[in-house]
DNA sequence: CTTCATGTAACTTAGTTAGTTACGATTGGC
DNA sequence: GCCAATCGTAACTAACTAAGTTACATGAAG
């Protein structure tokens, strides 16, 4: 899994779990969708546990499965769950007193309340559903689905 | 200069530059002002000088001066010319033939192209000239300007 | 009670970026 | 012409972040 790619990761693996509705997922095979190991795979999706997004069981056909229909999970919520920052610019304070800075932050802080809902309402109306009718069509075009390689 | 400040350090430089506009500043004076040291600032800004956003002179009474006057120097080219991308998650392919993954990126990318050009219009909006401003109104209420820390 | 699975802590490794040192090139003052 | 100030840039170091890995405890199914 490379840098920065935790999104896209996650709902490579999201989409797999949505198309094996009724069948639990190994950590094991998600991990091998995105070309990594099980640990990485649980911690990287923990915080959809704890958001609902999927479950999680142990022991003998335990795994992951998605926690609600597909069509209910936006990908608002999966970038929220994963902890990521949409917008990745500091605005801490590095200048305590200067009035410089205070004004580039209060500006920088604006520029980013409203740039971060517009985001967020963007994303909150793709859902997984989505991608799933999105990866549908590719397979009916081409009848091979996926790492075959 | 912390990371991921590029941004809001270099605001910070470029309005105490607008409030000396006859005065060249030197790296060194300019690294004070965000707590770090004159490469650090050449390396910084150096894009901007590219950019045409400063200019820079050597030798004795050398320095950095603003190219243009501050409103028509907006955040958007700021940003482009530091070279920071507003978007942090990466589509890079990673399982090429996987059709799933081909439908997360191009729902992602799509969502990519419509979000940075709703943040580059608002960045385009914001110019210098209105930190600077924002910047006096601080100073008028205050009447302590800065960095006497 | 054995096996398969997750949960999680701890450590290692790789990559990124700020910080630093060094030095060449250019400019202005004397 | 020489010296000091200043930028330009390469090369190296240090610090930080995040992925990868190992290890082991916990829990569920047969």
């Amino acid at each position: 899994m490379k840098r920065n790619s935790r999104l896209s990761s996650t709902l490579h693996i999201l989409v797999h779990m949505a198309e094996k509705p009724e069948q639990a997922l190994t950590s094991e095979q998600l991990a091998t969708f995105i070309h990594t190991n099980p640990v990485v795979v649980r911690r990287t999706i923990a915080g959809l546990r704890d958001a609902g997004i999927v479950t999680s069981s142990r022991g003998h056909g335990g795994g992951w499965l998605l926690g609600r229909a597909p069509e209910k999970i936006s990908l608002a919520e999966i970038s929220v769950a994963l902890g990521e920052t949409l917008l990745p610019f500091s605005t801490e304070p590095e200048s305590p007193g200067c009035l410089v800075e205070q004004a580039v932050i209060a500006v920088l802080d604006d520029f980013r309340i409203t740039a971060e809902r517009l985001l967020a309402e963007k994303l909150s109306s793709i859902t997984l559903a989505d991608l799933t009718a999105d990866f549908r069509r590719r397979f009916d075009l081409i009848g091979v689905s996926s790492h075959a390689v």
